[in-house]
DNA sequence: CCCCCCCC
């Protein structure tokens, strides 16, 4: 590979506010801003051969290509998309700083082996007395037609702009406040309210990104009224006079080393155009589902699938809290033929439907061919929208051990044999697994309940002969709504046990309502010896169970109680590969 | 100024 030559004087034009299309410099040294967290930022020293730049800086999606070690010193590399950027010191005058947004090696540091030419400081007051000479020096330096930098020098509204530019979020720092960016908003929150020791109130916060970057930023109280309609998901704004502060890495993922804080100077102002293409979509990194069980648990995973399953919305109280919860379970499916149940929590969990098409979904159930699942994800229209939920930053709980908190896709395969030898069942936590079993008995008797008629209500009543009174409700009905309860004795390859079922895996196993057997149950009332009768469809079907088991202590005797969460029907296809696994692991023969 | 992330 030939050494490129620089563009030799091309910084005095950078940094003077010229654009200079895809200079080619060299690289002197990297330097690691100090900064008070995990993290990193990146001075470069950049050199065209005649000035030296200091005041480069490696935008954070760059970081990389230090830590891989290619920027080392004597690289010559390719600037491909860059933008400058005013500093605004109190005491003294502005500073221009280039971000390097995107860059090209040309030669290895060890191939060019020495510094080019003898370049020196460059100082913007020289700049100002001898213009001409660094042009005409460097090869024909043209504008830079990049869309970012065009931005830079656009007219901006004076109420928020007051004759500033365009400044990167790269560039953003509490020790700056004067800047305005022109970002796009990446996601945006529910409402979230807090009350805590030190008081209380609402906030909702939002993920802008531009080309040089990302960030948070949160509203409080008032501001949330203010703000919260105004930003859309996908819009792009002007917003100008928010305070920085470092970023708290533990709840704030993104790629910056602060976050922002909306006030009452803060301005925002929407963009007519929402299409801008300067400013960049969301951008993803996606993780195939089959690869999720290795990460470490709590990472965060960008994901492209399609919905296997949707779940109804489900209400939750937590024990701890006592706190309300609406959530809905799916099941996605991509194209490494895996699934992982994804949770969706409160409004999320409701609006999700709206711009769902849930049969165009379901039609991926019959025809889950990998190449057509991309194809399908990406393309179909109806899908944009749902998918781009899936598409988000989304965390998944542990999904390696189907412990406490795994997604229903992910709970590990146990034997009856296992659970028994690992003693589950015995921590403050019940322990989950699946295990596929056969249906050998189900005990009919009182296999139905009387349940508080409240829509929200399954408590069982207290039967008053003409009345049902629920003291959940503290309410008196005179009709009662039936409700499954089943025990059943249920067998795997290595056991059995009596496991207990509730009603909406009951009906779905059965295919009829509560209300509709306890119908057929009274209309034969008085024939003994036929409880197990209305059951009969069931026995001996076999599913993929998913079992809660937590040890219960009844007066002085404990036992491991047993309790179907889900019963899906066996996919033969499916549950063969789970088998083929577990052969392939056992033997080592087989996948790599 | 939040920082909760629930449940079966």
């Amino acid at each position: 590979m030939p050494i490129s030559s620089l563009t030799t004087g091309c910084i005095q034009s950078i940094m003077t506010g010229t654009e200079v299309e895809k200079p080619v410099l060299q690289i002197l040294g990297t330097k690691k801003i100090a900064s008070g967290n995990d993290s990193e930022r990146y001075r470069i020293l950049i050199s065209d051969g005649k000035y030296l730049n200091s005041f480069a800086m490696l935008a954070t999606q760059l970081n990389h290509l230090q830590q891989e070690d290619k920027l080392k010193e004597n690289t010559i590399v390719r600037l491909e998309r860059y933008t400058t950027s005013m500093v605004n010191k109190t005491d003294k005058a502005d500073k221009r700083v280039m971000i390097i947004l995107e860059l090209t090696i040309l030669n290895d540091g060890r191939e060019v082996g020495q510094k080019i030419g003898n370049p020196q400081t460059f100082n913007p007051a020289d700049a100002a007395s001898a213009p001409a000479a660094a042009a005409a020096s460097a090869p024909k330096p043209t504008m830079n037609n990049n869309n970012y930098a065009k931005n830079n020098n656009v007219s901006m509204n004076q109420s928020i702009n007051s004759g500033h530019l365009i400044s990167p979020i790269a560039s953003l720092s509490p020790y700056n406040n004067k800047w305005v960016i022109k970002v796009r908003c990446m996601s945006k929150s529910q409402i979230r309210t807090w009350n805590n020791a030190k008081g209380e109130g609402k906030l909702f916060s939002m993920d802008f990104c531009d080309q040089s970057g990302e960030i948070r930023a949160t509203a409080f109280r008032d501001d949330v009224d203010k703000y919260y309609d105004l930003i859309k998901q996908d819009g792009v704004y002007l917003i100008s006079k928010c305070t920085l502060k470092a970023a708290n890495k533990q709840f704030n993922h993104l790629k910056n080393d602060y976050e922002m804080t909306f006030g009452s100077e803060t301005v925002i102002q929407p963009c007519e155009d929402d299409n801008d293409d300067s400013i960049p979509t969301v951008q993803y990194n996606f993780t195939p589902i089959n690869r999720i069980a290795e990460m470490e648990d709590k990472s965060m995973v960008d994901i492209c699938g399609v919905v296997k399953e949707i779940g109804e919305i489900v209400h939750i109280t937590s024990k701890t809290t006592n706190k309300e919860f609406k959530k809905r379970e799916l099941i996605v499916v991509d194209q490494s033929e895996a699934s992982i149940a994804l949770q969706i929590w409160g409004d999320d969990a409701v609006n999700l439907m709206v711009t769902f098409n849930p049969l165009l979904l379901l039609k991926e159930l019959d025809s889950a061919n990998s190449m057509e699942l991309k194809v399908l994800a990406l393309e179909l229209d109806p899908f944009i929208n749902s998918i781009q939920i899936f598409l988000s930053v989304i965390k998944f709980e542990d999904a390696r051990t189907g412990g406490a908190g795994g997604g229903s896709m992910s709970t590990e395969w146990l034997s009856f044999f296992d659970v028994r030898a690992r003693n589950l069942g015995n921590g403050d936590r019940p322990d989950y697994f699946q295990t596929k079993a056969t249906i050998q008995m189900i005990r009919g008797q009182n296999a139905i309940y009387k349940a508080c008629s409240s829509p929200d209500c399954n408590k069982k009543v207290v039967d008053e002969g003409e009345s049902f009174r629920c003291e959940k409700c503290n309410i008196t009905s005179h009709t009662y709504k039936a409700r499954f309860l089943v025990n059943m004795s249920i067998s795997d390859w290595t056991s059995n046990r009596w496991v207990t079922c509730f009603n909406d895996l009951v009906e779905q196993m059965l295919g009829k309502s509560a209300s509709e057997v306890d119908a057929e149950i009274q209309a034969s009332a008085g024939q003994e010896g036929n409880e197990n009768e209305p059951f009969s469809k069931m026995f001996f079907q076999s599913y993929v169970f998913k079992l809660r088991c937590k040890v219960e202590t009844y007066g002085d005797s404990q036992r491991n109680k047993f309790t179907a969460v889900a019963a899906t029907p066996l996919n033969y296809k499916e549950y063969n590969k789970h088998l083929i696994g577990d052969l392939s692991r056992l033997t080592g023969i087989g996948k790599n």
